[in-house]
Parts: C-alpha cells; sequence; structure tokens
DNA sequence: ACCTGAACACCGTTCAAGT
DNA sequence: ACCTGAACACCGTTCAAGT
C-alpha cells in the first residue's frame, strides 16, 4: 500500500490543522455559505476561518472567481437525484423537484453568486449525467428530444428561481425587514397603502406629486384571506408545470 | 407661474451640469447597468460618470444600498404592461410575458443586483396595480382567487428567472467564454467530452480519480440538432406555463 | 513547498473645510 | 446648501522574504 511514491509526497498536516487544498477551500467557501450571506465571503474572512493568511489561498485557487467555481462544482458534485420513473412520473417529476429544492435551499446565495460572478454553473460531469437522465424521462414521458431538452432546463430554472426569489426572502429575511411581515400574505407592500400615514414615505420632494395608489381590489381581498406558506407557492408551480408538460406530451403524442 | 415661492428655492443647474437630485442618480444608476455589469456599478465610478466626488452622491442616498433601492424603484416605474384581455387569453398572457422579458432585459443585471444587496422589489406603486391587475386577469380565465396571486407570482418569477439565469449569458457573454459557443446548442459543457483531450482539463492532481463522464446517450444525439434560441427556449417556457394554467382553470371551473 | 507580513490599488463611508 | 479633498477601514491581489 506504500508502493506508490507520489502518494508520500504531501504532508496530510501542518502546524497542527490539515493542509490545505483546492478541494477543501473551494469545501471552506461553499460551508461559509451556510452560515454567512454571499457578500460576507471573502479572501480574507474565509482565510480568517481556516487559520491561514489571505495569502496563503492563492496557493489552490487561482483568484475569488477561481475560488467560488471550485465551490460551485462541489455544489452540483453533491447533488444526489432521486430516482426518476417514468410510470407515474407526476409525482415522480414533483419528489425531483422537490429534492432539487432542498439541494439549492442547503447552501443559500450560490446561485446568485455564481449569477453575480459570471460563473457557468452545471458543469461537473455529476451534473452532465444528471441533465441527461432528465432529458430521458422526459422524453420517456412523450415529449419530442427538443422538448425534453427544453423541459429538463425549464425545470431547474423554475427550482432555482424560486429558491432565489422566493425562499432565500423567507430563510433569510434582510435586516430592515420586519420578520413578522413575512409570514402574511400577502407580503405588506402588496397591500393598499393605508391613506392615513402616506406621509412621510421617505421621497420629500412634491415634484413628482403623491401617485395615489389607488384601487388595488384584488389584493385588497387577498389581505382577508390565510398567508401562504412558501411550500404551498412551491407546489402550485410544480402543479403548473407538470400540467405544462402533460399537454405538451398529449399534443405530440398525436 | 412664479406664484410658488418654492419652486424657486432649488437651483436647476450647478457648474453647468443640472443639480442632483435622489432620482437624476438613481436614473443614472439605472442607466449605468445599460452599458456595464453590476460589480462594475460603484459609488466612485458613478460619480466619476456624473462628475462630482463620491462624497456628493451621499448628498441624495443614504448609502448605495439606498441608491440600488432609488433604481430599482425606477426601473419598476418604468415598466408600462401591454393590455390583458381574458378572451383569447393565451395570445394576450404570452404577449404579457414576452412585454416584460423586454423589460427586464433593458437593464440587466438589475434583478441580480437587488439579490446580492437584499433588496425587496415590487414596492412601487405602478408594480402595485400590475400585479392587481394580473390577478384581476387570472380570475377572469378562471382561477380562484388564490391561484390567481399563486399563477401571478410564478409568472413573474419565470419570465425575471429566463432573463437572469439564461438571457444575461447571451446578452453579456463571461469574458472567459469563447463567443462561438454561446450559439451552440447544446452548450458546449453539456457535450460529453472528447476523449482525446481529456488531459490538461486544469485539475492536475489524481486523487479523485479520472470520473469519467461516461454515456450521455440523449446530450450526444443532441449535439447533432440545430440549436435553439434563447426565443425558442422562451417560447417553449410559455407553452408550459399558458397550458399549465389552462389545465388549472379547467379543474377548478368543474 | 508553503507560509507570513507589508504593500498596492481599489472600495464604501465619514470628517473637516471650503464656497 | 452643496461641494471637494483627505482620511479611515475594508477589499482583492502581489511582492519580498522567511522556514
Amino acid at each position: 500500500m506504500s508502493s506508490n511514491p507520489a502518494a508520500r509526497r504531501r504532508p496530510t498536516h501542518r502546524k497542527g490543522r490539515p493542509t490545505l487544498t483546492r478541494e477543501s477551500v473551494g469545501r471552506a467557501a461553499l460551508d461559509f455559505l451556510d452560515h454567512h450571506g454571499p457578500a460576507e465571503l471573502t479572501m480574507r474572512s474565509l482565510a480568517a476561518d481556516l487559520g491561514v493568511s489571505p495569502r496563503a489561498l492563492y496557493n489552490y485557487v487561482e483568484d475569488r472567481r477561481d475560488l467560488l467555481t471550485v465551490a460551485a462544482e462541489l455544489f452540483e458534485s453533491e447533488w444526489r437525484p432521486p430516482e426518476l420513473e417514468s410510470g407515474r412520473w407526476r409525482e415522480s417529476l414533483r419528489a425531483y423537484c422537490r429534492a432539487l429544492r432542498a439541494h439549492y435551499r442547503s447552501h443559500p446565495g450560490m446561485t446568485t453568486l455564481a449569477l453575480t460572478e459570471n460563473i457557468t454553473m452545471a458543469r461537473h460531469p455529476a451534473m452532465l449525467r444528471n441533465v441527461d437522465t432528465l432529458i430521458g424521462f422526459f422524453e420517456a414521458v412523450g415529449l419530442s428530444l427538443p422538448d425534453a431538452y427544453r423541459a429538463c432546463m425549464e425545470t431547474i430554472r423554475l427550482v432555482a428561481g424560486f429558491v432565489e426569489l422566493q425562499d432565500i426572502v423567507y430563510d433569510r429575511p434582510p435586516a430592515h425587514v420586519d420578520p413578522a411581515d413575512l409570514a402574511q400574505f400577502p407580503p405588506p407592500w402588496l397591500r393598499p397603502k393605508d391613506p392615513e400615514n402616506s406621509e412621510g414615505s421617505g421621497s420629500s420632494n412634491a415634484s413628482e406629486g403623491p401617485e395615489p395608489v389607488g384601487d388595488l381590489p384584488h389584493l385588497a381581498r387577498l389581505g382577508e384571506l390565510e398567508p401562504d406558506s412558501p411550500d404551498t407557492l412551491f407546489a402550485f408551480s410544480l402543479d403548473i408545470l407538470v400540467e405544462g408538460i402533460a399537454a405538451r406530451a398529449a399534443r405530440s403524442g398525436e
């Protein structure tokens, strides 16, 4: 077992802590996102987390963009998709999307970070296999090959978009928003404004006029109903997706 | 016409350039995004664009977050939705979504910027009216009031997600990606790797093994087809949405 | 081979003066 | 009232040494 000389070249520890590697710093960056917002992830804060100087990170990644690319690859490589069965395909697709949503939520901000830094995701071989499997699934459901690809992309985009645009606000409420507001439905900023306190809304110049909200009849009725949970909202999105695909499959089946 | 003394209080020009206002600096920030990436939008670069010192901006906005909030509000206020007609509702919804996509694309990165800075969008009164109108439209199509709200949110999320996750890569190709690759379908990173040049793929440590891509049968067949344009991809997403909503409306109509 | 510490050019933001 | 210029604490990144 010690016949491979290359295996002994690098020590596994240094100064009491494990030796850094390209993977371990990427892993640290990914884990950092579980507890901090994307903006807090800096070379310096990550180095402090690892107990090294900022300069040390540059021995393993080229720059911050490269670091985030590694983190994105690790993020994709740890995605374990559930089985897809083309019989009872509706429930199968729903379960797949619920699992994918949980995956994205487990490292919130990774997608947003990739967007701001112009990092192309879906490069990891594991992700390629998943995409291929998903396309095969949609073909088995009855879509043409091009439609199966489009459906695959639409599915991933729906889940990623839901997590980044909807879940993140609930999972990590911004500091300036009252947490109690987030439990409400519709969100308070979708409610018609109380005409009492129309003053003091920040903009003090009257040049553009008060710009009254006017009637918002449907939102007003919504305010009296029970709030939607994010899970309910997500279930609705899945319904639209599933039935939309079913209609498409029925059409190309003719 | 000069009877209002308040109208004369602020000069309209100073040192040959128009006086700054809260709106004008927000407008400048929004326009900045048309020509530059979100990361380039800094207090200093924007001040240089306006011909003032960075400190001058702080007389009109509290900080960078506040500046981006103003820009987001302006972005929403300039959205002019097309008419929605509940008769021929499918084509009407499609046209609405196409216009909304064009709106988001006209200021690329605004949504991503709002995400990274934790800025809650849809605060502008004009946006409230639009949401209310869209909910009314979906009710007229045959959805229940809660479903109409969910469909409204799903519609906006679909368009915003498509622009940020799909269009931006085409409209603003990242510097490190070959532009020719973007015209291909599927993207090159979705193609099975050529076994010839499996060497030199960046990661030089063999500790994790070569991790072969293996068979990607559906992606391989896709590689021989004509690439999808973003418009084609978007049209497919709209088909899924429209037919999904139609199925939902038919079900609640019973 | 891998690390530290100092340094550079940036960034957001604030302070002390100018007019 | 609104601006400038200098300054502060950050950031990514690099250089020159250390071991």
